[in-house]
DNA sequence: TATGAATGAGAATTCATTCAT
DNA sequence: TATGAATGAATTCTCATTCAT
């Protein structure tokens, strides 16, 4: 079961969506096309299955990554632990992103990313009073910063090195000049 | 031509690119398979043709956005406009990005995609000197943000009509912030 | 007319009867697929009138080079008239024989294929008596034998120059032994 | 995949080269048309295939109406037993040549026609001594003669019985005069 | 449970032919 | 009469999925 998804992880990065067929997955995976069925239902959930082990590998770092920190610090921190661990695999989270820019393919991995967003509105609320909904969308906006960064530079690689940086001052220049505008319609 | 064109967007905002068929794309365009292939060679130049179409749309009101203003003030303007024009189909805006992130898929939306490449690294070195480099990873972070942001927001149609500024905030706190980094190096 | 007719005779010699399309052959001919239709009532009466052209075109040269001979001396004369008159165009002769072996394809160029078969009896008929079955068998021979030797030729292109005097020899030989063959039978 | 072949086979003697869809085969053969392709990676692949089987079945023959002959003799009882292996399925066999009048479709039918060009070049350099471009061309000819008569007769269908015999005597006669013709070049 | 050959619906594309202008 | 855009049936080939072994 493992080696099937690592197998589509493993065509993605080096051919990309078009040839992630199902018999090319067995082929890599060592196994027959049939044996794929008896655990996968249908090649999506193949590959909701890779998009979950990945947000799960993703949240074991996350919590490390927050605690002992708070507000601003605690996001900045959460961004380069999540680009720190999607440079492993840039080709991989590319595909991932195109394939489902949401993560929402699967139900587990709709939860785990769930997870992720309460604890970064937990962070915003420690620093800020939000209502709910502008805390929700300030979420998601610091989100999709990071994703839309890491898909432009994992399609040019110009300059990987100082990726996470950039990403953080990103996500602190959004965070500061957001603060003021949502504190300003008060 | 234009309706075989249009057919392929609307098509794309319905139902997305799976169900994105030579044959439907006739049927929705209202003619017949074959008089697809008067007009384009394939699938991939129909998608392509697309791509262009919404880019040249959008350099028309890309030049106004940015005339009498500079730095910042110009960045925020395009960011702006840049969003309008796109929050007017967002599901294509979406599919489209899926489709082909960097607007390289055909050699005239990629010649249009440069334009605003060097527009917008024009108005980064009016306010500051960076060497070539930085510039162009400063420049085509700001993309990556915008892109990020809207791809995301076209998935959640969460709160769409504060987009545009939601997008200049983070367009601006990533200048005020990264031009104080690039500095710091010198 | 005689426009369309060559234009399908050039494409059958550039690049064969797969590229041989009636779109192809307008365009060549310089006029509009409808156009074609005008004349020709489908794709295959093009190519028979092409076979009835060329078949025409032989007949011409044809009597010249059998007047005032005999025998196999007639013969010889025929088959190398022949093979000279097809070695002007070796290429369309090739594939004007994979399209049509019999040339049978047009009631015009069946009518002129039978002339010359009649032609060709009454040249066997002058030095030998056989019945009209052994006659018939005699002539459909020869001539394909020197349609084979023209098609291995115009295949490989090895020695073109001696051609038709192979093609002579070959029909030589068959008429003497064969002569002597079916004389025993009776 | 024999049964694959095989319905190509049959659909060519009984409804000739334009059939011959991949669609129409695997019906013929009873089997889906994706079976089809699990086998052959195109559809000039079934037809190579095809010609291989024949040139292959016929090679068997080959070698066993040579030996113990030489000279003419050889010759001659290696163009009765083609001639007598091809009476089997004359329809099938006008169609391959029309198909692939060379033999050359498939790497694997070009070597054993070229096995069986050596063989008749070794007959022809037992009696005489011609240099190795002449020794070539009569090859060349005389297998010519032979296609081109099996051509004619399958066209036609007049007096198969005799067959052998007539192309027996123009291969002779050919033999005969042209050994002369080259002699008396040196 | 695992296999992998077989399936067959459906995709992209072609091209002989037509017909409104 | 000439045009050439439009037609649409037919073709080759793919691939997610199944099922007998």
């Amino acid at each position: 079961m493992a080696d099937v998804i690592e197998a589509a992880a493993r065509i993605l990065e080096t051919s990309g969506a078009e040839t992630l067929t199902t018999n090319m997955i067995a082929e890599v995976a060592g196994v027959s096309p049939g044996s794929v069925y008896q655990y996968f239902s249908d090649k999506q959930s193949i590959i909701s299955a890779l998009i979950a082990r990945e947000a799960h590998e993703f949240m074991k770092v996350s919590h490390d990554a927050i605690e002992e920190c708070s507000g601003l610090e605690a996001m900045i921190g959460f961004s380069k632990a999540l680009t720190l661990h999607r440079l492993q695999r840039p080709k991989l989270t590319l595909q991932l992103i195109l394939l489902d820019p949401t993560l929402t393919a699967s139900s587990e991995s709709a939860k785990i990313n769930e997870e992720i967003y309460n604890l970064l509105v937990d962070i915003v609320n420690e620093s800020s009073v939000l209502d709910d909904k502008t805390a929700s969308v300030f979420v998601m906006d610091i989100m999709a910063i990071m994703r839309g960064m890491m898909l432009g530079e994992f399609l040019n690689q110009d300059r990987i090195d100082d990726l996470p940086d950039r990403i953080a001052d990103a996500v602190a220049g959004y965070w500061s000049r957001r603060i003021q505008a949502v504190s300003k319609c008060d």
